[in-house]
DNA sequence: TTTTCAGTGTAAGCTATCTCACACACATTT
DNA sequence: AAATGTGTGTGAGATAGCTTACACTGAAAA
């Protein structure tokens, strides 16, 4: 239960890993803490290990050839980041970096090349960690081309819903909390401009801004604004009141 | 050599598969002649099975509210698509559009999942399809964001230039022919400004244009005036010289 | 408490890009 | 050869969103 595994346990791909092999796959790893905004990889780096972040929250982006910051993804406890090294990409093509004091496990890929050839639900697992957020580009790739900046923001709103969801009195809050400016780097926009939408969204009531807080009052409008299905937040709301600050 | 599976052999996955499992895929398959323009899949479409190129060309692509379509890739013979069903997507999101008369094998999603159980070249094999593909959307989610239109043009032509290079006594040409609207439609940009900045990109000496085709000439100012390397066509390019129409 | 700083609100002016509109070139069919 | 359609060139006008600039507010630090 309490072993020096623990930390092993917490990706979901290596749950059903026999003793020996997460004991392997623990003395070729190497566990390291990274301080709030270090960097845990970047472009050109050698490219043959995966990550898995233990704890804290790491931030994925890219550099534009004009200095603007373009926000991938983030990567929270118990997920696997620079895992495309596992099919053989030699070379790192983004920035990885932590959001706050993180603990993160080196595996070497070849570790995980051998453990996927003898366990076929790790291969699975793999395929399908893949998959998702392949899907996730995908759909962001549709969001971005030829869509105005409020519906990007929409678009962003309800993904995150789908992953931050948490009940609160007025509706539904997020469990990250982002800066207009954070969110203007995942939709390819301005500061400004998110702070201009988020308050035009406000003002028609389909949601509620606070200070690095947004408060979904109404999925359902939001959704169809931008002609979608309301995301499914089922999986990983939790009926834990966030901290707001106020009451 | 000459055998009734041939169509199969022509994907490089199944290569390795042996007579039984061949004969298997062969049975439970279907295939199918689809005229130019026919819809394969579209969205909300049952997403359990995947589709093998035999000949011809596909296209996938998305339509936003507004009407304009988002073009999302090409498939080439003896490529699969919709392959995302295998890890679980049980509707299609997009659709796929043949270009031309295309004979294509529908594969259902199971006896995919079966032959990857009993066939770890396969499930690797389908791994890395998959992460290609996303890391190709993850490369153009990053061409979008923030670049100015001639910066993803230049962009979309050196990743044609990777798959569809062939040699031309002035540079090198695009096995693909495509209109300005179709690369407006991959850049999210529109066919004016495509004929506008393909116009000026001549000017400068870098590429020249004809009719429904580009010939690069020089594809290292290319590559440099975004901030990339030049892309590696020793892949695809054929010294087979391209049929121009003139001469 | 005072100071500092990150985050937010707002607005004027600018610019890349889109829209609309039309002319022409080339290809393909009749 | 004429006719039809698809693809390209080009420009004037409209506009969403960016830039720049500055003021305010709440949180955290000193």
């Amino acid at each position: 239960m309490d072993d020096k595994y623990w930390y092993l346990k917490r990706c979901e791909l290596f749950e059903q890993l026999d003793g020996a092999q997460i004991a392997r796959l623990e003395t070729q790893s190497q566990v390291r803490i990274f301080d709030r905004k270090s960097l845990v990889y970047l472009p050109d780096d050698e490219s043959d290990s995966v990550l898995l972040l233990v704890s804290g929250r790491v931030r994925i982006y890219h550099i534009t050839t004009e200095g603007k910051e373009a926000l991938l993804a983030f990567i929270d406890p118990g997920e696997l980041f620079g895992e495309l090294s596992i099919i053989g990409q030699a070379e790192r093509e983004e920035f990885a970096e932590t959001m706050e004091k993180s603990q993160i496990v080196k595996i070497p890929g070849q570790v995980i090349r051998d453990l996927m050839a003898e366990n076929p639900d790790v291969t699975l697992g793999v395929t399908k960690l893949i998959g998702l957020r392949r899907q996730r580009f995908e759909r962001r790739l549709k969001s971005l081309m030829f869509q105005p900046n409020r519906d990007r923001l929409v678009f962003l709103l309800l993904e995150l819903a789908e992953r931050y969801a948490v009940l609160h009195p007025d509706g539904i809050a997020l469990r990250i909390r982002l800066s207009h400016q954070e969110m203007a780097n995942i939709i390819g926009s301005t500061r400004e401009t998110v702070t201009v939408v988020l308050g035009d969204l406000q003002q028609e009531g389909l949601l509620e801004v606070k200070r690095r807080q947004v408060i979904l009052k109404n999925m359902e409008r939001l959704a169809s604004s931008i002609g979608a299905k309301p995301p499914d937040i089922s999986g990983g709301v939790s009926n834990r009141t966030v901290r707001t600050g106020d009451s």
